[in-house]
DNA sequence: CCATCGTTGACGAC
DNA sequence: GTCGTCAACGATGG
């Protein structure tokens, strides 16, 4: 097919999952003869890896994998209601889409713009290659609420680092006072396809998780009976719909505001739901502004920490074993749903880090981004940097209690006893430290400790005062190094704390 | 240089 | 429930 002079679109969905207000699928169905809306299905991201700790693919926990599926399905469902349809494809994205390009009668390519590294990289390719082939490439950030390039140039090329200063950079959106697009009447139809091989949303059964899929049908529960705040979400949950695109975060917040207009009291930001649509473009804005953004080394705002590398401990609280029912029920929780309260979530985070076991922020960032549904890579990595200590908050003397933090909020443990059945009978005064409890009340709880459920990975009290001590010295040689401290320089910091935590061994 | 402030810590005194 | 204390960080803005 002779490329450029073609009269057809494509449009690229990946994240964007959606009909309405979604600039570039508008742009793909102006003026054009075929439309050609398609996904790709990167087998990396969707088929099953037996040797990953979870079900799943080798980078996507079960859960995620299904929303995915769900929200293409609902978007093909979307797209035949006007007169068109999903075309799936399989394989590496720019391998398939580029021959789709070569193939296909295509004139003009769009696809929403993407800040994540993945989606920078593939989109360079993708965009020389159509550049080469006369393609026309329509890419408009669609997917917050600001384009963080424009923001980062505000500042004089770096991204702000408190949230104050970017709402204050950011302004109102430049969309805020015209209605967006929200409605479509009708498609394109969709072109020859030729020899590319098209398939139907695939089932996750299809993808090869049949077994796992009956038990998850199985094993489905419904929060009941008294839950805690923490059981019945007191968020919206809508956090994996903006993730993936299925809702327009600019859609949402002009909807706030017209509620907003209409109510006399109401929240303000930070804590407001604008706010936290805020939040989002905040921590979107610096990823893309901030080389490595995704790990400690190379990343200019990130403190450089001396974090142990103890893959027990690691594990211990990936598979919900620490000992502590509230980090424990936390996690499970994750497994399960793919969801947890932000708190929850700040809780465990702190716990696994600079609170008691003081494993790298990177490795409780891996098991976040697998398991959680609205796993975003901006936000993910934000709070974990944030909840670290390493970036954007640096009070480390502020440490979550795995006991007092949960029964703050659930004193009774209800929260723990859902996802930990096998303490659903330990009384509420042990219950958030189960190690306490005399051996007969043990045993009248059938939950002997040490046995039935493990004793505590480490002593919080000690644990958390000795990660204090690391922090206040990693924090005194990043300022005396003025940040730039290198590989060499924390391997003498952990032989001195190492030193130091024997002297004190042998004092007492 | 300095003052202010920061979405969400724990604990104890009142 | 609201305060101060703990010990004291860094980004920002003047």
């Amino acid at each position: 097919m002779a490329s450029g002079s073609g009269s057809g679109s494509l449009m690229w969905f990946r994240k964007g999952l959606r009909i309405h207000d979604n600039p570039a699928l508008e742009r793909a169905a102006q003026s054009t003869k075929f439309l050609y809306p398609v996904f790709i299905i990167d087998p990396h991201y969707m088929e099953p890896d037996p040797n990953a700790f979870s079900p799943g693919s080798k980078r996507a926990g079960l859960n995620r994998i299904r929303f995915l599926l769900q929200s293409l399905a609902d978007l093909d469902l979307n797209l035949r209601k006007l007169g068109s349809r999903l075309l799936v494809l399989k394989g590496e994205p720019s391998q398939v889409l580029l021959r789709c390009l070569k193939e296909w009668d295509v004139k003009k390519l769009c696809f929403e713009y993407d800040t994540e590294p993945y989606y920078q990289a593939l989109d360079i390719k993708v965009k020389d290659y159509a550049s080469i082939a006369g393609i026309e490439v329509y890419s408009p950030v669609s997917h917050t609420l600001f384009n963080p390039a424009d923001v980062i140039q505000k500042n004089g090329g770096r991204p702000p680092l408190s949230y104050q200063s970017f709402v204050k950079l950011a302004g109102q959106p430049s969309w805020a006072s015209s209605p967006l697009s929200v409605t479509i009447s009708s498609l394109p139809p969709v072109g020859d396809v030729g020899g590319c091989e098209i398939s139907e949303v695939p089932t996750i059964k299809e993808l090869g998780y049949g077994d796992i899929e009956q038990e998850w049908v199985a094993a489905f529960e419904k929060p009941k009976g008294d839950p805690s705040s923490f059981l019945k979400p007191a968020t919206t949950t809508l956090s994996p719909y903006l993730k993936f695109g299925c809702l327009s975060s600019r859609y949402f917040y002009q909807c706030l505001q017209d509620v907003y207009r209409n109510v006399k009291r109401h929240t303000s930001p930070p804590v407001s739901l604008v706010g936290q649509l805020l939040w989002r473009d905040f921590f979107y804005t610096v990823a893309f502004g901030t080389p490595n953004f995704d790990r400690m080394t190379g990343n200019r705002i990130c403190k450089q920490i001396p974090w142990n590398d103890n893959n027990e401990l690691l594990v211990a609280w990936r598979d919900a074993r620490t000992g502590y029912p509230w980090i424990d029920a936390v996690m499970i929780q994750l497994h399960k749903w793919g969801w947890m309260h932000h708190l929850a979530r700040h809780s465990v985070a702190c716990f696994l880090t600079r609170g008691d076991l003081f494993v790298h922020w990177e490795k409780g960032r891996d098991v976040f981004e697998r398991l959680l549904i609205d796993s975003d890579w901006a936000i993910n990595n934000g709070n974990w940097l944030w909840l670290s200590c390493s970036s954007f908050f640096y009070q480390y003397n502020r440490i979550y209690s795995p006991i007092s933090f949960g029964k703050k909020y659930d004193p009774n443990g209800d929260y723990i006893k859902h996802f930990l059945p096998i303490l659903k009978d330990m009384p509420k005064e042990y219950i958030y430290e189960p190690w306490t409890a005399p051996l007969s009340v043990q045993m009248k709880a059938k939950c002997i400790i040490g046995k039935d459920y493990p004793k505590p990975v480490v002593p919080h009290d000690s644990a958390s005062k000795e990660s204090r001590r690391k922090m206040a010295e990693a924090y005194s040689l990043n300022q005396k190094l003025n940040g730039k401290v290198s590989e060499e320089d924390l391997k003498k910091l952990r032989r001195k704390l190492e030193e130091d935590s024997e002297d004190t061994k042998q004092e007492s």
